[in-house]
RNA sequence: CGGGGUGUAGCGCAGCCUGGUAGCGCAACUGCUUUGGGAGCAGUAGGUCGUAGGUUCGAAUCCUGCCACCCCGACCA
């Protein structure tokens, strides 16, 4: 490709609501244009480099035995009411009437899709196992899109699904998931993690997430070195930090007229943080005996809402109660209450419970009781694992200790069970003729998501480093003032016109530019390999090689395109499996 | 959804308080010079000032409604 001829168009300045680095460049480069919040136009500089990270994918996939299919966008809100997700997806799902009145979704996912098609297309366990997929274009109308493609309302998605007569060819093929996601981040280019991420909600389901790691990641991540143990903080369980002692101090009332907070508890009565516990008031389910239920975590620990929700006395979506709903119930103010003589009911986490001799609201404003035990000073509640792992903590699964990283997730695969092939009634005849519900799994992959998480990963001042395998051309050629210098532009049509025929993907820089520009534009979008053809060089016979981001080096012309092939890594390709059979 | 903020040329911004013919930098276009790290000079083009209404002789500027976009949102208990 001759750069005068593609639509290459930079920018020094960035809009100013870009707020993390990948967003900037891909606005910088021209790879993206916002058309309103949420939704992106790929130019073409951008397509190419979303095709290379869709193309990975497509190569993989194929290779573990996917079928590839497109399903339609666009969703009737029957399928949706079948598996009660119209009502459940919520505000996520964007829905749109036609002119009849009939009501539609734009598709956030596929699983109703495909379970309808699968109830007409299979019958007979002779077709299973099978898995199909797609790469296709979805919407999900976040609450708040932000950071470019990264959390966008509208996406590019691999979405596949595979169904099996029994729960074990699920577990078997899933692993095999497991491992064509690992070989397409790595044939990516990316340093990723599969952590876990669900534990068994449903009997026995299995679910993991792909994160790319990179310190803009929006979610943490807590795992061992060692590999032993890797989850998303948001399900990491948090076992008990020591074991309880026996009561040491007397039970005390305190004034405390200043202290709002554990902070000021920490500063002021000189309590060390882990002699507090934070009392947090949240709503309680609708059929509980209290409207309200208070959580316990020490002072220094955070709740962690998805594990909170998951307690059946507590209302989902969590809730925290406002200071006059607290006042009504407790009678004093947010920054005093404590499990001594707390009239509603509590459940505290596993940490609390082992703790001995601490300090905690009195449930009277500007009081606080300090050496509280459990069962001589309360009755010790419901305990469950309420918070947050923090780095430290010991690991839940053998000997080591949790350390948190921030990752970005491209990639989620999912043991689905039979829940939509029963709530849609999707069946398959078995070997001895019985309706059988196929187990299912589901297993998606951000693609243009991916693109962003590779910029986050590999970048530098002066632009993106893109991972030879996505990146827009593999080479560049600079041709420094190539309008004017007859040489330098003959040569580089020469070498252009070689590594076009062997096969490397190669762009010219052949616009009329000064080199400053010229070097500044490449940097930015990043094309691994540079060659850069001048006047100067040519007088010794030589052309200048530099791989972006790395150091110059002088190169005879004769061997120039010999050492860029030598150079760009052999075409990695997908290596066909056949796991299915 | 709640709170805050911003809408002026493709991008970044000034002008608004104190009403009187809409400006700067970058990008774009033309010409000349320049040419190994985002050039210089001269010139050109580009804006219903988000939108609708109101006040006024006169509104980017003051007032009201609407729209769009951005940021923050248990973790102070």
């Amino acid at each position: 490709m001759k750069a005068s001829q593609f639509h290459l168009h930079t920018q020094r300045e960035v809009p100013a609501d870009a707020e993390i680095v990948s967003h900037r460049l891909m606005l910088r480069t021209g790879m993206i244009r916002k058309l309103t919040s949420g939704i992106y136009t790929w130019t073409p500089l951008g397509l190419k480099v979303l095709r290379k990270v869709e193309q990975v994918v497509r190569e993989e996939m194929d290779a573990s035995g996917c079928l590839e299919m497109l399903m339609p966008a666009v969703q009737p809100s029957e399928l949706w009411t079948e598996t009660g997700r119209w009502g459940d997806f919520g505000p996520l799902l964007l829905k749109m009437t036609d002119r009849a009145g009939r009501e539609y979704a734009f598709g956030p996912t596929h699983e109703e899709v495909i379970t309808d098609f699968a109830r007409f297309e299979l019958k007979s366990y002779k077709q299973l196992p099978i898995c199909l997929y797609q790469i296709q274009t979805k919407f999900r109308d976040e609450i708040r899109p932000r950071f470019g493609v990264m959390r966008a309302r509208e996406f590019l998605m691999k979405d596949g699904y595979s169904f099996h007569m029994d729960d074990d060819c699920l577990a078997d093929f899933y692993q095999v998931m497991h491992e064509t996601y690992s070989r397409i981040f790595s044939r990516l280019g990316l340093k990723f993690k599969a952590v876990r991420a669900d534990s068994g909600a449903i009997g026995g389901a299995m679910s993991h997430e792909f994160h790319v790691l990179a310190e803009s990641g929006e979610d943490q991540i807590a795992h061992v070195p060692d590999g032993s143990f890797a989850a998303n903080v948001e399900l990491a369980e948090a076992l008990a930090i020591g074991e309880r002692q026996l009561p040491g101090e007397e039970l005390q009332l305190v004034d405390t007229p200043e202290a709002r907070t554990i902070a000021d508890l920490v500063e002021g009565f000189k309590l060390p943080v882990e002699k507090t516990v934070k009392t947090l008031i949240v709503h309680a389910a609708e059929d509980a005996e209290h409207a309200l239920i208070a959580l316990l975590v020490r002072g220094d620990h955070e709740l962690n809402a998805v594990k909170a929700e998951k307690l059946p006395q507590v209302a989902g979506p969590l809730k925290m109660a406002d200071e006059e709903t607290i006042r009504a119930a407790i009678g004093a103010g947010p920054g005093s209450l404590g499990p001594v003589k707390l009239p509603i009911p509590m459940v505290i986490d596993r940490t609390v419970a082992a703790m001995s001799d601490f300090g905690a609201g009195a449930n009277i404003d500007d009081k606080h009781y300090f050496g509280i035990n459990w069962e001589r000073d309360v009755e010790l509640p419901e305990v469950a694992d309420l918070r947050n792992v923090v780095a430290g903590d010991p690991s839940p699964d053998g000997d080591g200790k949790l350390e948190l990283i921030r990752g970005i997730e491209v990639g989620h695969i999912f043991q689905l069970g039979k829940k939509y092939s029963e709530s849609m009634n999707a069946v398959i005849m078995d070997e001895q003729g019985k309706a059988r519900h196929p187990a299912m799994g589901c297993y998606g992959i951000g693609v243009s998501r991916i693109v962003a998480a590779a910029i986050e990963q590999n970048h530098d001042d002066r632009g993106i480093i893109w991972p030879e395998p996505i990146a827009p051309w593999e080479v560049v050629i600079l041709a420094l003032n190539q309008h004017k210098a007859h040489r330098v532009r003959e040569k580089a049509r020469e070498i252009y016109d070689a590594l076009r025929v062997a096969g490397v993907e190669v762009l010219v820089d052949d616009r009329p530019l000064r080199p400053g520009v010229m070097f500044a534009d490449m940097e930015l979008i990043g094309i691994p390999h540079q060659l850069v053809i001048g006047e100067r060089g040519l007088d010794q016979g030589v052309v200048e090689y530099r791989q972006r981001g790395g150091e110059s080096r002088e190169i005879p012309v004769g061997e120039a395109v010999g050492f860029l092939r030598e150079a760009i890594d052999l075409p990695n390709q997908a290596q066909p499996l056949r796991p299915m059979q």
